[in-house]
RNA sequence: GACCGCGUAGCUCAGCCGGUAGAGCAACUGACUUUUAAUCAGUAGGUCGUGGGUUCGAAUCCCACCGCGGUCACCA
């Protein structure tokens, strides 16, 4: 796999780098060459390793603890103490003092001190000492005691090479800062930088705990396709994709609403959720990469009102279970998902900030003069509701810090959301913003085939008229809904602006583990 | 996409009003067996992102390109 791999980038760089390479001067193997300056020590040590006869790649270890438990077991344990307590551990060598009489030695669980003396060991198993190098993984046999400095410590009796490394490891008092490479090699990243280990297994935590408070309320987790024959369930650039046997296109999905709603409708169960990737072909940013992870739900019998409880007792569960704590630090902020979220609409928001009160004026062209009127410039193609949400996201929010509701949104931007009860020109719909971002959109789900089928009508007049992220028409979802799609409620999270919120990340490419990249197929580093 | 900044040894960074490339850590050789970024002495390691240009001479000045970061606009 390794050598499939190489063999390929290398025909990629040939490609790309001809040129350069018709130079019989220049080495065509210049990037092996460097390999093999920085590989040599490794590599000889390791020659000289398995000359002894020592499998450098054993298969297999048999661990009678990991670090972080021997931590615990033993945190009352004096300094100075000895004691006769056998262990075997296993690790990475992440730093040797004393000429390797004091090794650091870490594993997912933590980190604990091996002692060589020799003293303790046989000579045979401490002349192994000048086989091992910083980053090799190693197992070591011993007994447990706290130096008198106070550091827990194995008094080693034997060691086993399990993996020889043949690169050398990142400076360790600054460690592995340069951005980019930790996201290009982030298992690097994630050796060197505990704060990065401690990001992403707070993502797991989250993911579970999602799961857990889903499957606590009865809903049954699903799968539906990421190949969409059409564009649909959100206003979304998506990417394209071709399938040679059907010899036809598929849009990655950008939201799983209309499969969601489709298992609704079949009865499969009274509630189902998804978590998965969406895919947008859009800008990339701190907060947008161009594959993220969301949670949708449907709930059949719920409205928009249910769901603002359910979304405040989700996150509420799952800031509870990462930080034990309602109230979480983000920068110089607090933020507190304890109380009841305030619930604001829209329009209101916007009179608050402007002053004008948008349900008196009927008329797209009238809101539009309106919005020129407060200086605001919009799109001369807005109809009105495009105009309530600009002014909305100009002025109101970024100041929605607490997590709050936002309700009732324009009945012309929400084009799967049932109308209002009260008033025809909004739907039931709201978006939770939390720290100035939305974290969760959710509506009573339009259910009337009639009403669904025009709502299309009008994305493909958009589509037609030059907004490509406009929706297509699914005629196979007015066809189920044609069926019959009982009064259902459906929300969506984004989970990875959740995972950066509770996780103080400012970047969301902090909290995915390989987030999307350009690719540097000329560039040595990433040739390796 | 626009603007600003960055790219020098495996890693962290100096050097940049042009004069043949420097430190620490890592590595290698040696000393040292109770260290915590161990210490001490020595050695080796770099087509200074790529390609052009100006110049007697470019890491340094200019142009283009590649990648990354930040800000802004649209999207979660």
């Amino acid at each position: 796999m390794t050598i499939f791999l190489t063999y390929h980038i290398n025909a990629i760089m040939t490609q790309k780098t001809s040129a350069a390479l018709a130079d019989p001067s220049a080495p065509a193997s210049s990037v092996q060459q460097d390999d093999n300056i920085l590989r040599a020590a490794k590599l000889k040590k390791l020659q000289a390793l398995e000359e002894t006869g020592t499998n450098a790649f054993p298969h297999k270890f048999e661990r009678t603890h990991k670090q972080g438990e021997l931590q615990d077991k033993y945190a009352g344990l004096e300094n100075g103490a000895e004691t006769e307590d056998h262990v075997h551990i296993a690790g990475r060598v992440m730093a040797m003092r004393n000429n390797g009489m004091f090794i650091d030695l870490t594993d997912p669980s933590g980190k604990i001190q091996v002692f060589c003396h020799k003293e303790s060991m046989e000579p045979s198993e401490f002349q192994k000492l000048d086989y091992i190098d910083l980053g090799d993984i190693i197992g070591v046999e011993g007994t447990i005691r706290r130096t008198p400095r106070g550091e827990l410590s194995v008094r080693t009796k034997s060691i086993t090479m399990l993996t020889k490394s043949l690169l050398p490891l990142p400076e360790k008092y600054h460690g592995m800062t340069n951005i980019e490479q930790r996201y290009r090699q982030r298992y690097l990243d994630l050796i060197m930088n505990e704060q990065s280990r401690t990001v992403l297994r707070t993502r797991t935590m989250i993911v579970r705990a999602i799961r857990e408070f889903m499957n606590n309320m009865g809903a049954m987790e699903v799968e539906t396709p990421m190949l969409h024959p059409i564009m649909g369930g959100a206003a979304a650039k998506p990417f394209v994709t071709h399938h040679n046997a059907f010899d036809t296109d598929f849009f990655l999905r950008v939201a799983p609403e209309l499969y969601l709603k489709r298992l609704i409708v079949g009865g499969f169960a009274d509630a189902v959720y998804e978590i998965g990737r969406n895919f947008r072909n859009e800008g990339v940013s701190i907060k947008h990469n161009p594959e993220y992870t969301a949670i949708e739900a449907y709930h059949s019998y719920m409205d928009y009102y249910d769901l603002m409880n359910l979304i405040e007792d989700l996150v509420r569960f799952i800031v509870l279970a990462v930080h034990g704590s309602t109230k979480i630090q983000y920068g110089d902020k607090v933020i507190d998902f304890g109380p009841p979220w305030a619930r604001k609409s829209m329009v209101g928001l916007v009179q608050e900030e402007t002053g004008v009160d948008f349900m008196t004026i009927e008329t797209a062209a009238a809101a539009r003069a309106k919005a020129a009127e407060l200086g605001f410039k919009v799109d001369p193609q807005f109809n009105w509701g495009q105009v309530v949400e600009y002014i909305f996201a100009e002025t109101a929010e970024h100041k929605l810090i607490q997590p709050t509701h936002v309700i009732d949104h324009p009945y012309d931007i929400s084009p799967l959301s049932k109308l209002h009860r009260d008033n025809p020109r909004l739907t039931e719909r709201f978006e939770s913003y939390v720290n100035g971002w939305e974290i969760c959109n959710a509506f009573t789900e339009l259910n009337d085939p009639r009403d669904q089928l025009a709502r299309f009508q009008e994305q493909v007049a958009q589509r037609e008229g030059g907004n490509e992220e406009s929706m297509m028409l699914d005629d196979d979802f007015v066809t189920a809904l044609e069926y019959g799609l009982p009064p259902t409620g459906g929300w969506g999270v984004g989970i990875d602006r959740l995972v950066m919120l509770l996780t103080d990340s400012s970047n969301i490419r902090d909290v995915i583990a390989f987030p999307t990249l350009k690719p540097n197929f000329g560039n040595k580093k990433s040739a390796e």
